[in-house]
DNA sequence: ACTCCGCCGGCGAATCTTCG
DNA sequence: CGAAGATTCGCCGGCGGAGT
């Protein structure tokens, strides 16, 4: 049905309000189809709330109409007339005359409530933008988001919308690729939502515990305001490219048109949307990502308690001047994609370390440990909340006015962090022992796995150092999305990196075998002196350990590699001390 | 030398949620 | 209703420091 409908829209005429727009002809027809898919959008949210506010009109009995004041009885009567009313009218998620009025007094149970609007709370207001992204995330042909609000659950829009994206899709300009592509496929939905006036959508409420599983599910009694102004309201990506047209058709005019609306350093972003081949775009901006976001942490909004203090200190004290206050954003992004494999140890194999090793064999044995997943540890699916977490903890232990660092020094080192902060970080890994792991930090003794203290079992690696580190993985970053690809390896190894290719977050070069220094940092001429050494080390046991699989007929970037036994785990050892002397 | 104590972090139960 | 995901909580062992 959908299809053809889509069929009919190659020959029906525009609608008004998208000629006026001066589009061309591609933008207008890729518009057309947005504007009929958010049509069945509209539709699901009219039954969505048609359903609920019936339902609840039902639940009335008589003994609670008499229990009503006379104004709510009075106001329960004209409920059902007034969705009626809302129903027939032409835009009914816009700010049209009267068209607020009467969806509100529909769904207001009482009286009074009506002249504070929909149930929303003030500051979730977000913008037709972030509405038209987040539509488009969730229904792109590629790795599309796991379905949440605003789309309904098991409306009919969802497959509608599915359907258009991947008509529109047709529609976008050849030179357009990858990020670009994908912004002109939301700036289309974005002019069809401005076309239909959606002001207001449905959203799925927060929990009332703050506890449990995060609600996905939209419902009709809690709305959120989609029609808060950009707070810098560039133009669309489209709007730039005709603009660029008009001044001249250049290509270098379309490209620096185009730069400058990928480069909008206030332009509002979130990590989930983007891939990690695609993260050097982003490093320009002067926004955090939506994830950087109090609610992201887990903590009741009322908590005082240090942990909370912490986490709004970071956020009130972010500095996009910092290379380390970058640095840790950083860490905190790819974590979020490494997730669920955030892990090193499981009750059925633990992880020794040997007492006898030195600080530095110590580092490199973490640097080289898998990344797996543990099953008994489940909060760690959902990647959002670790673009917070790990980036609080970086910044907070780094400086020393934090609240955390501050409680640390009040309590006394040999006190650690404190319970409510270890507890509520080992859970999800967002530990010190992956602080080594990513490079930034040094193992001082054996104890590692429990226990292990700041200052006293670990410590960061020098600021020059992390300086230097910060500048190598911006760079890389930038440097397309091999560069990206080279970037992660550092982080979190070439075996992390090569699950992210398989999860298509990176992309890896075609043709070159895996583990040739893909940094190209000669292996005799370490760029970083202290910090390359390990990841050489690393490097070079892979490549030893992947070629010993390949010859097993094992693929090596298998997704679901066993867990590595507690041997090879020594053989691995083996030959970092066997490294070390080498070097 | 011995015990006590406190921290970290792994485990599993309890509790909350969504969703088929 | 039950499966599954997410969080919090109590429990406990390992470790190492402090005190006797």
């Amino acid at each position: 049905m959908a299809h053809f409908r889509f069929m009919l829209a190659k020959y029906y005429p525009v609608p008004q309000v998208y000629m006026q727009a001066g589009y061309p002809n591609s933008v207008q027809r890729a518009a057309m189809i947005a504007h009929i898919a958010l049509s069945v959008y509209i539709e699901d949210v009219k039954q969505l709330v048609a359903f609920g506010v019936r339902r609840a009109i039902k639940s009335v009995t008589p003994a609670i109409l008499e229990s009503m004041s006379p104004s709510d009885r009075q106001h329960h009567e004209l409920r059902l007339t007034r969705l009626d009313q809302w129903l027939k009218v032409d835009n009914p998620l816009s700010h049209e005359k009267g068209v607020y009025a009467t969806i509100t007094s529909a769904i207001c149970e009482h009286s009074l409530d009506i002249a504070q609007g929909l149930p929303a709370p003030d500051d979730n207001d977000t913008t037709q933008r972030e509405f038209a992204t987040a539509l488009y995330g969730m229904t792109k042909p590629h790795h599309p988001h796991t379905l949440g609000a605003p789309l309904i659950s098991r409306g009919g829009s969802i497959a509608v919308l599915q359907a258009a994206v991947e008509l529109i899709h047709a529609y976008v300009p050849p030179a357009l690729e990858g990020l670009q592509h994908e912004q002109w496929c939301i700036d289309v939905l974005l002019i069809a939502a401005r076309g239909l006036q959606i002001c207001y959508v449905p959203w799925s409420p927060p929990n009332p515990q703050g506890a449990g599983r995060r609600s996905s599910k939209v419902v009709w009694n809690y709305w959120k305001n989609v029609s808060k102004a950009d707070r810098s309201p560039r133009p669309t990506l489209i709007d730039q490219i005709e603009h660029a047209f008009a001044l001249g058709p250049s290509q270098r005019g379309k490209e620096a048109a185009f730069n400058a609306a990928m480069a909008s350093s206030q332009s509002p972003w979130d990590v989930a949307s983007i891939r990690l081949s695609e993260l050097g775009h982003y490093l320009n901006r002067q926004v955090l990502p939506t994830e950087m976001k109090f609610s992201y942490a887990n903590i009741a909004q009322q908590d005082t308690g240090y942990c909370s203090q912490t986490y709004r200190w970071v956020l009130a004290h972010f500095d996009f001047g910092k290379p380390l206050h970058q640095l840790a954003l950083i860490c905190g992004i790819v974590m979020s994609k490494v997730a669920p494999n955030v892990f090193y140890t499981t009750q059925d194999d633990p992880l020794h370390i040997p007492p006898t090793m030195t600080p530095d064999e110590v580092t490199s044995f973490i640097v080289d440990a898998p990344w797996i997943t543990n099953t008994t540890r489940k909060g760690a699916k959902d990647g959002g909340p670790f673009v917070i977490m790990f980036t609080v903890l970086i910044i907070s232990l780094l400086e020393p006015a934090s609240p955390l660092y501050r409680q640390y020094v009040a309590t006394g080192k040999r006190h650690g962090l404190g319970g409510a902060w270890t507890k509520k970080h080992s859970a999800k890994g967002i530990t010190s022992f992956n602080l080594i792991r990513m490079g930034i930090a040094n193992a001082l003794t054996s104890k590692q796995v429990k226990g292990s203290l700041f200052h006293i079992d670990w410590e960061f690696k020098p600021t020059p150092v992390l300086h230097e580190y910060h500048q190598q993985l911006t760079e890389l970053f930038r440097n397309g999305e091999h560069g990206a690809y080279d970037a992660v390896s550092l982080l979190v190894g070439c075996e992390m990196a090569n699950t992210l290719v398989k999860r298509g977050e990176l992309k890896r070069r075609s043709g070159v075998p895996i583990l040739t220094n893909p940094t190209g940092i000669p292996l005799s001429n370490p760029l970083l002196p202290g910090l390359s050494s390990n990841r050489i080390s690393q490097r070079k046991h892979q490549l030893k350990r992947s070629m010993s699989l390949a010859a097993y007929g094992d693929d090596p970037f298998a997704l679901d590699e066993p867990r590595p036994s507690q041997r090879r785990r020594a053989s691995a050892l083996h030959t970092t001390r066997h490294d070390m002397d080498f070097m």
